[in-house]
DNA sequence: CCTCAATCTGTAACCGATTACACATTTAGT
DNA sequence: ACTAAATGTGTAATCGGTTACAGATTGAGG
């Protein structure tokens, strides 16, 4: 490994110079700078981060905290971090929480010992962060003094309720994710908003959990717990796709008996027979305007507000009357 | 920031106790080992891994490789990583490489930066890698002496062909993956075995990528390359949901008129109707036993193969008949 | 020609850990 | 009781950078 000291001695300048000459600071004469990019050039230089680390107390990588990488919404949102973060020379590391506060914890220590720049975290959020770095919360909103970016979810909620009042839904079924999160909350009102408004037919069902392998059991349960109901308005696309499936498999049409709307739109949702209609979630975005953010935050740039809010689409297709 | 020379004062002792203490590394006598635990545990220290890492030369962060995260499968693979590292007191370090070796360049130089202690990749593998630091592919094999982890491919080929055969397909079209990446073509050699095998009556419809957006086109494409056809072997879960949607669309039934067999068992090929027969690629354990090897070789453990295969196992679910 | 500021460069301290080495004290063996 | 080995502890060097400070040189203005 080839450093600082090496290139000084092949260049034949103190390292303060070399050290001058790559970070451009202070004065550096243009002979020895010429010495210098040569001795970098001919060795094959690459500074050490940690080093360099060490000394600023801080470094080029943030944490980013998911709460379960294997659903497909949060590696859209991953990658839109990755994108931004690659673009402005941070690495991140990855920690994956699955809702258990004591895997977050872990992390946030284990970051802290890096010297971590910054955190970006789609985690619950419990937890009370050591405001010494900044941290911003990811797709998820707090009341409290806290940057974040996320989703209009009230918004999504309303859209949600008008396209399926739009297709004609007369008996509906509102499936409400965990209302422990903010999120699901805010959307089940924007949705129960535009039903009340119309007065329509609607029942509640409540899901304790947005887990991917529980959608199955939940569709079933949804089927037995109703009977007869002509719409749903289903807590995510995957949730979505099991209903569909249930409902199918019962022998009903979609959209003409069954109509089905989703939320997040995923890749496949676009894939299956028939076509998903749903709301489409700006995961990519998030994710990127989240990391802009936080580097915003760390490099002490002017950052406008402290709580984005990002709208929801409609994505019509063919699930809805 | 508490740090060791803090501690040392607290205790009444040196930063050499303290740090034998915290290593348990030469002797430290019983009254000072009690002193010191007393003062990090008043001071609430927490070793810094950065100061560590400059004089150890090494770390306990492994950098992952990844070639789009967007595609769901590699998420999978990537809990499997995370899981393992988790376990062990590693963290990892994401890049996501797009099958870009600029940027697969710029990472290993990243992480060289931060004294990474070892790479795992599921990059495309084309560019030589600096084997000064410990090094596993994943998901993807190569000839040469690399330690590997990835799935048995041709078996998994094997399989598919089986299956369709045995199911009565007699037209039949077989998707076949970009021929670049050793897995699809192993895949491509097992299915053709089995079939020339039976003397059955195949076409090859080549796909030159795994892109996820490309899905839908490739599907029509397909439609509109051949006319009469009543089994598909599909590249992969997402093309098969796609073949299947067009299938659909154009009024034949699944799997009456057209069945297909997938490969690598999404979280949504459960999920979709009819539920798609497929290929399970073990992703999470090649994640998770990639890992392991990884670490294994950073420790300097005993490593029994430098190259692991795992494999793949039919699903049988509703679209074969 | 003199003075003061601007420019250039090197020495050494520092960041927070680990560890070689030296020295002191116990303990064990004969 | 004497010696050798085992045990305990601190000082200082080290890892690879950054930067405060001081000293040297150059240039501009009078």
């Amino acid at each position: 490994m080839v450093t600082i000291k090496q290139v000084a001695e092949y260049a034949g300048v103190s390292v303060a110079t070399v050290s001058r000459t790559l970070n451009d600071s202070g004065y550096v004469g243009k002979e020895s700078r010429k010495k210098v990019e040569k001795a970098i050039e001919d060795l094959g230089y690459i500074p050490n981060e940690v080093a360099r680390s060490l000394y600023q107390k801080t470094s080029k990588m943030i944490g980013l905290l998911l709460p379960d990488i294997s659903n497909p919404y949060f590696p859209l949102l991953a990658k839109g971090v990755e994108d931004y973060a690659q673009q402005n020379g941070y690495m991140v590391l990855l920690g994956n929480v699955e809702d258990n506060s004591d895997k977050e914890d872990m992390y946030v220590k284990f970051f802290s010992q890096y010297n971590i720049s910054g955190i970006l975290s789609a985690a619950s959020g419990q937890r009370k962060y050591n405001d010494s770095v900044p941290f911003v919360l990811l797709d998820r909103a707090k009341e409290d003094e806290i940057y974040s970016i996320s989703t209009d979810d009230r918004l999504g909620g309303e859209l949600a309720g008008q396209a399926i009042l739009n297709a004609g839904g007369k008996k509906i079924i509102v499936m409400a994710g965990p209302q422990s999160v903010s999120g699901a909350k805010d959307r089940l009102s924007g949705i129960l908003a535009e039903l009340n408004k119309a007065d329509a037919d609607y029942r509640i069902f409540e899901t304790d959990t947005y887990q991917v392998d529980k959608a199955e059991e939940t569709a079933q349960n949804l089927f037995q717990t109703f009977q007869s109901f002509d719409s749903v308005i289903a807590s995510n696309d995957v949730y979505a796709l099991a209903v569909m499936k249930e409902a199918i498999k019962k022998g009903y049409r979609i959209p003409e008996d069954i109509q089905i709307i989703g939320y997040d739109d995923m890749l496949f949702s676009r894939l299956m027979y028939p076509g998903l209609t749903t709301i489409a979630q700006p995961a990519y975005q998030l994710g990127y305007k989240g990391a802009k953010m936080l580097v915003d935050l760390i490099e002490k740039n002017y950052v406008e507000n402290k709580k984005v809010k990002l709208k929801p689409k409609l994505i019509e297709r063919d699930s809805l009357r």
